[in-house]
Order: structure tokens, then C-alpha cells, then sequence
DNA sequence: TCGCTACATTCACATGCGTTAATCCTGAGT
DNA sequence: ACTCAGGATTAACGCATGTGAATGTAGCGA
């Protein structure tokens, strides 16, 4: 695939291409416009040490002393956590372009795990690489700072779908976010995504029961807001879905120099 | 006030003190061992700008472009996040020597709005100065990484704490996580603290009604757990409080290089 | 084709928490 | 002491969502 040197697919996502010859070229064109020198740098980082993992499996479990910063190039992956008592919850995704956790090494231990959606493939960046990146460009270690604020604004909102909004508009707030990052990094088929969450961890990541995302799926499908089938999600009216999750994008923070 | 040399007393927060010569210093002893110099860097970066703001008024609010990081001094402030149709979320709270938004002009425009809860002294940092703090102290920087890391931690636990647990282990764990963090910040009295939000307040952290609250609250006296009145709250034992709550204080990463 | 296995769907029923709206405190100011 | 306002408390009632368990369905390997 190639990607997204123009307005619409550029986004706070580390976006990546295969060149011809198949090599990984690394776009931090995210937040601000990196010189080829910047670019340079991260492709190198990107290539040094590449895993495939399959789907459902654990990268990094909470409790294990972090050891890489892992940048997502393939597929969806996702941040949990579990309570004593084996309750879980979902705390985020991460789609291609997404850079897990910058400097996590500066902490002892992780305090949530990172697990495959579906099959995964990722860059591993370890600390002594991190930091050379960090002091070698300053662009770079800005848009790293960006990427964290970032990070936690999505945090935040979804504190607050889960607090605040019923099923429905939950549920169709995870649609909004993301089919809009998806969009963003060029991966939507005009209406269209991929979606290969199970309704359980659909429910996983909004602090709902499984057969209650059954109950409410059905009810979009009759609302004919959205198709939902084979792992693809279908969005008839963008801006009604917003509308009926209360959807404000701002917390994406798309609106940086990056962009057209 | 005089503070937190030792290793009980030292956390994530940035704390202050007043020397006999009521002058502020500041001790990101955070984290890193900061060295005097750095120190220094700091107690002149907050003497600059200090603001005294009123009960509940806010700092600034959602869509407003941010012009300072802003550092408690004293008292308590919030996050907050408000849906189109009024209801409100409060996303965390913030005690003396927290340090708000590290780097957050960053972003073009506030995604939440920040607002006192007490009284609340602060000191402001415009961009400049910040930047050059960060360039003249590598280690106040690093810091700084650590605090935002801490910082989504807590949002993520947060997620954790509404979308999984019941009201009464919901409430329990924010009583635990404020005492904890004034412990470690030696803002504690034996098993007291100082405990400034309304039941509605609690309501809205929880994303609980303000009825609820009260019932469970009672509930908790009744079952012996803590007391609440007139501001202060007193746990009777926090092993038994934190059990209730699936409470593990890993999230607040305060086992760092800082301690004893 | 059979029979797994992983999901999705349905059903019956239970309940934790929300809603609305009084009423009751308590502390601060006069 | 008296008053007022902002909380806290109580009560009656409703519903969104949970629980537990059965059934359906589609893909896939033997």
C-alpha cells in the first residue's frame, strides 16, 4: 500500500509505505512537516526489528518491565487492563501508523497490557535507539510530545463516553473515532472500514455486556445508521452517527501544521 | 508548609515549599533527583506568575487555545469535559504541586476545560519559559516525560474505574487514590485527609447521579469504612478500603529512582 | 459431509442505578 | 439567635442494562 502525502490522509498517525522495493519508509508527517533528513531517521528505526504477531495474543503484559517502544505497522492492536477479579477492560486501539507508548522505559513496570486484535506486525524500538532519535531530531521529539497529548485526549473521551453517554451513543462514538482515524490515514473504502472487533470486545472497551452491544447493534442496524458484517463496518451518514454519539472531534487534534 | 525530603513524602507531584522567607521552592524531586541547579531553574519559573483563583471558577475552558502550563500551588483543581446537551464529566483532579499540561501549546486549542475546585493558587508558564526550561535541564525534561506518562496512566485507570466496577468500589477507589497521592505528597493527617468535592462532584467523577452517591456513601459509613464531613475524610483502614476497591496504586508509578 | 469452534442472537428475568422532587441539615453571615 | 443557601438526605418509582443460559450460524479442517 502506499500512503498519504496529501491533506485528507495525513493525521496524528505514524504512516508508513512500502516503496517499490517493498522497504518501509516512515511518515511522522503527523504534527509537523519532517525534513527527509527526520524521515530518514525513522525509517532506519523501523526496519531494525519487525515481529508478526497472530491475533489475540498478548504483546506486553502489565506487570513486565517494558523494554520497547512498538509502532504498529500492520493491523489492530489494543491496550487493556484487568481488575483482580478478572474483569476487563479496553482502554484504547491502535491502528497501523500508531506508536504505542514513547519513553515507556522511563517506567518500572507497565501498569496495563498491549494485546493483537488481528494479526499484528510491528516495529520494536528499543531505548538506546529511542533516545539517539529524541536528541538527533528535535522535530521528531516534538512530534513525539504531540503524539502523547494526543494519546491522552483519546484517554480522556473515553472516560467520558463511558461515564456519561447510554449504549447506544457510546457504541456509536467508538464507530466515529474509529472510522475518522481510519479515514484519516487513507485506510476507509468511501463508507466503508475494516472492524474486526467481536461484539465482546466491543463491550470490553465500553463497560457494556456482550449480549447488551448484541441488543443495541441491532437497534443502529434497524436506525439504518450502519452495516456491521464480516469484520466491515458500513456508515450510511457520517454526520448523523456524530450526531447521535455526540461525536466532537476536536480531541483528535487534526488541525495541526501538518495538514493542508 | 514544609515538605518532602524523605522518602515517604516524595511522589510524582511536583511539591513546594515555603522557605522561612516565605519564598516558594520548587522540587520536581519527582521521579529524577534533580540537582540544585535545576532546582533553581524551577523555584524562579514559578515565582513569575502566580495567580489566586476563587471556588469553582474556571481556569480555561474547552476550545480556548492554551497559553501557559499551569502548576498548582495550593488547593484542588479539575479537568472537566461537558457533552453538547450539558452533562458533565470530570476527568481527574489535581493537588498542590501538580503541574497541569506539560508542553500543551502544543495543541491549537483546548479538547477540556480546567477549573478550580477550592481556592486554588497557581503559578502560570508561558510557552517561552517553558521551552527553555526544558532546554537548560535534560533532567527536568525526562521528568516531565514521566509526569505525562503517570498522567494518562491515571486517565486510563479512570476509564478502568467506570467502565468496570460497581458504584460502591467506583467511589471507594477515588477515595483511595486522592488519599494516597496527598500521603505521598505529606498532605495527610494519620488516617485524614483534607476531602473538598460535593456528593455531586463525586457524582460527576464516577459517572454516577448525586442520589446515588449519597446512598452508597452511607452505605460505606455504615459498613465502617471511612468517614466524610466537613470537607475531611477519614479512613478507617486503608488495606480493607483498597481491597474493597480492586485498588493496586501500580498505576501511580511511585517507584522510581526518587525514593528511598 | 460431519462436526468443531467462535461468534452472534434470543429469551426470561433480575437489579443497580437513574429520575424527580420533597425535605432536612449545617455553617456562614447579619 | 435568625435567616439563607448550598449541600445532604430521603422516598417512590421506572428503566437501562446485567445475568444466565439456550439456540442459531458460518467458516473451516478432517
Amino acid at each position: 500500500m502506499n500512503v498519504a502525502t496529501d491533506g485528507t490522509a495525513q493525521g496524528r498517525w505514524i504512516i508508513f509505505s512500502r516503496g517499490p522495493e517493498h522497504s518501509l519508509t516512515l511518515h511522522l508527517s503527523a504534527f509537523v512537516r519532517l525534513a527527509s533528513a527526520d524521515r530518514e531517521i525513522l525509517t532506519q528505526a523501523l526496519q531494525r526489528r519487525v515481529r508478526i504477531l497472530e491475533p489475540r495474543q498478548d504483546i506486553i503484559r502489565e506487570g513486565e518491565r517494558p523494554r520497547f517502544v512498538n509502532v504498529i505497522l500492520e493491523g489492530w492492536a489494543q491496550r487493556y487492563k484487568q481488575l483482580a477479579d478478572g474483569r476487563r477492560q479496553i482502554l484504547s486501539f491502535f491502528i497501523a501508523g500508531d506508536l504505542c507508548d514513547a519513553n515507556i522505559f522511563i517506567l518500572k513496570q507497565m501498569d496495563h497490557s498491549l494485546s493483537t486484535v488481528t494479526r499484528v506486525k510491528l516495529a520494536e524500538i528499543s531505548q538506546s535507539e529511542f533516545q539517539e532519535i529524541m536528541e538527533r531530531s528535535p522535530r521528531i521529539a516534538q512530534a513525539l510530545w504531540w503524539n502523547e497529548l494526543v494519546t491522552v485526549a483519546i484517554q480522556r473521551e473515553w472516560t467520558t463516553n463511558i461515564g456519561q453517554r447510554t449504549a447506544y451513543e457510546r457504541i456509536a462514538h467508538l464507530f466515529c473515532e474509529m472510522f475518522v482515524r481510519l479515514r484519516t490515514t487513507g485506510r476507509t473504502d468511501d463508507d466503508e472500514c475494516e472492524f474486526p472487533l467481536t461484539q465482546s470486545e466491543i463491550a470490553e472497551a465500553t463497560g457494556l455486556t456482550q449480549v447488551h452491544v448484541n441488543r443495541t447493534i441491532q437497534e443502529m442496524r434497524r436506525d439504518q445508521l450502519i452495516e456491521l458484517r464480516n469484520k466491515r463496518l458500513k456508515v450510511f451518514d457520517l454526520d448523523r452517527l456524530m450526531s447521535v454519539a455526540l461525536f466532537n472531534p476536536n480531541y483528535l487534534h487534526l488541525d495541526h501544521e501538518g495538514l493542508a
